[in-house]
DNA sequence: ATTGACTCTCAACTAACTTGAGGGTGCATA
DNA sequence: TATGCACCCTCAAGTTAGTTGAGAGTCAAT
């Protein structure tokens, strides 16, 4: 006896269309197939080698790996491998949905909270070593920061140009005293990256900022008397983050005309973090 | 200032062909392409909307959702809607992802003990109902149960033809005294599939086997000497998931010639089964 | 002969990109 | 000024595991 394609998808409770790509795929052939008409007839025995099939996409087996395993009988070493290795999958992918859910329920507090999406995205990336001009001081008191670091920018922007520099990236600012804003004197490091050869002095030194592979980071929009949101919203993820600060701050300029518009400015404010 | 597309990729952590695709779907547009050249250039202000895009995406929003989110300012209760309906369905993955993890660890252990793939797989699926031709009886013990069968299925079968029914599937033997081989006197049902309208007396009922939702089914090729060790396999399945039997066995002869070769039998045994 | 349920092939579509071919740009160096 | 190299462009096709639809042919019963 032989089956018509319907009747074989409702023994193994599938789609005819399935079954079709499955003979094109070649992973399962109708037992016969009319000459004339195409029409395909498949016999009960198939069954056996259809749920045999089902039962390895059931594990989330890929189509090809099936083919595999029902093809050619291989050894049981490599079936266990196989399987092994979709167990590490899915047990990576039971992490990855667990961490997922965590964070779409932070976000649902988040709105809840602030009754609209936040402002402020935290996102973790990697960033590369960066060789820059670097000038190290202090900040006497918060109402003098940004004349101080304007002045210091300058110091060392002048500085590189002047011995034939050549500027490579956005100028930079390190807070070694923690990332929230303290209250008194701040150590600061004033930086602008470059590839060039210039010599030193007792003010301007040539350093590499490290590499930082879990690196904190948000990006503010508009001047810097509103900075603090974007600390502020740092600070709330990393508190309910794994991570803890692991460095000194960096604020990037991505964008900075001192004579623009301010809302136009755009600064990244980064903060190497290690899991506690 | 503004970013090459290769220069803005590296900042966004994500590749160039993908802001390209973002480009072309109008999820995220470049702030401004060279007419003449087609160089894409983004602002550094993009970078802003890029996180937040990465940040849902993180959360494994569809682009589609991503771009609803970030397109028109939503109002707060769609959007909550949204993250809600996320919600469920990782919850819905991540249990997904147990149970395959239990059923891969279940395959791996099998195979350690068999030391090969084994041979009978037992896949859950539903059966619809099915009005057959009936004769309840019982077989006094193991030594007769295929000439005693024999005789029913010939009398069943003879009697619906006879009265000009018309058999519409297998022929199908029920068990109704649990699912494992009974050592003694077991009662059994001897049924033929019909939809005709035929008379009954007082062997030959007309039924409807119910519906089964949950039905445990397992495929035996080969004589019925072996069929012990289908069934044997469905009870180990049985024990070890998380069912309990919940009706008569029924065995179906999907294939089945007297004369025949009994190697190219076909049994299917079904179990209906429900959580315990 | 007709009807209705079923089947066939072939093409197009899904999501979120990636890969590759073939050709054009930008910029620093010799 | 030429040249090299890294980068950029577009367009097409490929990825998974099928589904959907059009247009045409077939089966089995009445």
């Amino acid at each position: 006896m032989r089956l018509k394609i319907g009747e074989f998808a409702r023994m193994g409770q599938l789609s005819v269309s399935a079954l079709r790509y499955y003979d094109e795929v070649g992973l399962l052939r109708p037992a016969e197939v009319d000459r004339w008409t195409g029409y395909r007839y498949y016999a009960y025995e198939q069954l056996w080698m259809l749920n045999r099939l089902l039962a390895l996409k059931d594990l989330g087996l890929s189509l090809e790996q099936i083919r595999q395993l029902l093809g050619a009988e291989l050894p049981v070493e490599q079936i266990k491998g196989m399987l092994r290795l979709k167990q590490a999958e899915l047990q990576e992918q039971a992490d990855d949905i667990k961490e997922r859910l965590a964070r779409v329920q932070a976000r649902i507090e988040q709105i809840e909270k602030e009754g609209k999406m936040p402002d402020y995205e935290v996102v973790v990336k990697s960033v590369e070593p960066v060789r820059v001009g670097i000038i190290k001081d202090s900040v006497p008191s918060m109402e003098v920061v940004n004349v101080t670091l304007s002045r210091l920018f300058e110091e060392v922007g002048r500085y590189i140009v002047g011995n034939g520099g050549q500027i490579s990236g956005p100028p930079t600012a390190l807070w070694y005293s923690g990332p929230s804003m303290p209250p008194a004197e701040m150590e600061v490091a004033v930086a602008f990256p470059t590839e060039s050869a210039i010599p030193t002095n007792e003010r301007v030194q040539i350093e590499e900022l490290p590499a930082v592979d879990t690196m904190a980071s948000v990006v503010h929009r508009g001047p810097f008397s509103t900075i603090g949101e974007a600390y502020a919203a740092l600070m709330h993820w990393l508190e309910q983050s794994p991570y803890q600060a692991a460095g000194p701050t960096r604020e990037l300029n991505l964008e900075f005309e001192p004579t623009g518009d301010p809302n136009k400015w755009v600064t990244e404010i980064q903060l190497p973090v290690a899991e506690a």
